[in-house]
DNA sequence: CATCGGGGTTGGATCGTTCAAGGTGGCGAG
DNA sequence: CTCGCCACCTTGAACGATCCAACCCCGATG
């Protein structure tokens, strides 16, 4: 059994001090050139690993990082919190933190959580997703000054932590145009009911759009919860409407998805955009917004590691979706 | 700014010795009632947690289990993932453990990284999903006495190490004798090539459940790589044969939504089921074989917690999916 | 009266790292 | 010649929980 070998074990293999060794770990510049590579040499020799618990006693930083696994809700969108996840962990990574899970049910669970992490493990920050109207969890969170980042804007006052969020408007935005380009007018929307910030936005792509090309939306919005029945049932009330709509765009893959099966035996074809490009988007053939992922997660590592090095970095990122062109549009 | 709270506070406001604490918290039995309850009020009011590091430093254990989140494959099957994750992530928590992430590309990066994570973070375990024939990383960590569960069975060698799996086998002769009832005689299997383990698990219970209902299924076995396209392209093969199949049996639900397509439009209704009950399934009404993922991850964690705590437990578990009814069968 | 044991206390050492001091030697300026 | 300074390195804590050993007190027991 291979004895562990510590900073100590180091020096003496370097013939240094524990400091030395330390400081060519930490601050490399302060050590003698021909020092710092013997020193190296021996860490390598050794195969010397810094001891996590150790360094964090001292230091009271954990390099780990925290994000919540929330339950799998309808399923469709699961992926994508598995998706973000993924990019988030690599990233992380490069930046030497890593990714620790929790699971919460409820706001005040949630911060429970956030204390118990904090102060029997030391974390050094939260990822959010998906935050509400004044939610408690961010206020609690920048009362007591912990660093963390939202994946999703703070929808009453941008300026209040840093976020990373994709733009939605542009995404809706970006499938209305090209619905018109190719020749549709009477463009539905299918989207939540008023009040989601997230939903909001989406809608507001659409309108804005279609306000530009000089069309009246007003008639062809419809407002309902997240389903594909529902998605469905909204589709069938804009097709019997007195002049149905050649084309929808749903806030959704889900809402989506219940609208191609109400178009499925229309005389005339219906196209049907969804979001998130989720993998039933692609399995069925579905043109969808994609929301880069990857990205946006490396970018909250960014913001993150930024606030916890000190190194300021602008803190509000708003990235842009791309519309995947499949058969449905 | 409130100062972090010790065991040494505990006890100066208790008044009790450090000692004593600790022996609350360690060795509750060896304390006298009214003690040990004074001691919890103290450690109560003052909001006391025990620092994760400096216990780790002392007893080399971290109370952190890994899992290695991986690349969202097709995607389909993302969601398997996440839900097995969330499991996870529950049960552990309430086990008194906490789930790290990382990630690898190849099983001797993954090797690495659990060196790195093992020497940096003294984790405590570690939960490999999906395992191969002769698995590089199960024999690197069996080597070192590092506890682990695989979720997915060693196929090579069932006793070398602890494992929690589904009853693949179990899984489609459900489906199969689902269809058996239902009158059905030609029921095909749409599954991968000879030689993985899950695969030829999946595809035995579908054929000894012909075999018993004295079927000869021969002709009817399908091998392709996992994807839409693939089974799309089977399942007309199939359709094509002189005796048509009136049902198939799929080892996924890529591979059933493949087919599905190409059963679109046949005069006489061809049923089919998939595996995994994804999202995907859930949303355009496939049936499908549900894996009981919670409780997968459940009984991972209760394997792991229990080499970890000298609970001596029954290290394999075969679990039983069940037949999800929609309306594809 | 000596002994035992339950329930505590006390002090010190330990884990491996980092922080805050404290050397040391060489060199230039006064 | 000596002082100061700098570059470089070393030495003692300290972080907070745990473990160990020794010891104390007191009532019960032989």
């Amino acid at each position: 059994m291979a004895e562990k070998v510590t900073i100590a074990t180091v020096a003496r293999h370097a013939q240094v001090s524990r400091q030395t060794v330390s400081n060519v770990l930490n601050a490399p510049h302060i050590v003698r050139e021909e020092t710092r590579r013997r020193v190296q040499e021996a860490i390598a020799v050794l195969g010397y690993r810094a001891n996590q618990a150790a360094r964090q006693m001292r230091t009271g930083r954990s390099q780990l990082i925290a994000v919540r696994i929330e339950p799998t809700q309808d399923g469709i969108n699961g992926s994508v919190l598995d998706r973000f996840l993924h990019g988030l962990t690599e990233t992380a990574e490069a930046a030497g933190y890593r990714v620790l899970l929790y699971s919460a049910t409820g706001d005040d669970h949630e911060i429970a959580t956030f204390d118990d992490l904090l102060s029997a493990y030391d974390l050094d920050g939260f990822v959010l997703t998906g935050t509400d109207h004044g939610d408690p969890r961010t206020a609690w969170l920048a009362e007591r000054g912990v660093p963390f980042v939202t994946f999703g804007r703070p929808w009453d006052d941008p300026e209040s932590h840093p976020w990373v969020d994709v733009d939605g408007a542009d995404g809706t935005a970006q499938a209305t145009r090209r619905l018109l380009e190719a020749g549709h007018r009477r463009i539905a929307f299918i989207g939540w009911p008023e009040g989601s910030g997230v939903g909001d936005d989406r809608r507001a792509g659409w309108r804005t759009t279609m306000a530009a090309a000089g069309l009246d939306g007003a008639a062809l919005n419809r407002e309902t919860e997240d389903g594909i029945t529902h998605g469905e049932r909204e589709m069938r009330a804009l097709l019997a409407a007195d002049e149905p709509s050649t084309a929808v765009v749903c806030v959704s893959d889900s809402l989506a998805l219940g609208a191609l099966r109400a178009v499925r035996d229309t005389a005339v074809p219906v196209a049907v955009t969804g979001f998130d490009d989720t993998p039933v988007a692609a399995a069925i053939g579905l043109t969808s917004v994609s929301q880069p992922l990857a990205a946006a997660a490396a970018r909250c590592v960014e913001l993150l590691t930024g606030q916890l090095d000190g190194q300021p970095t602008d803190p509000h990122v708003l990235l842009c979706p791309t519309l995947v062109l499949r058969h449905t549009a």
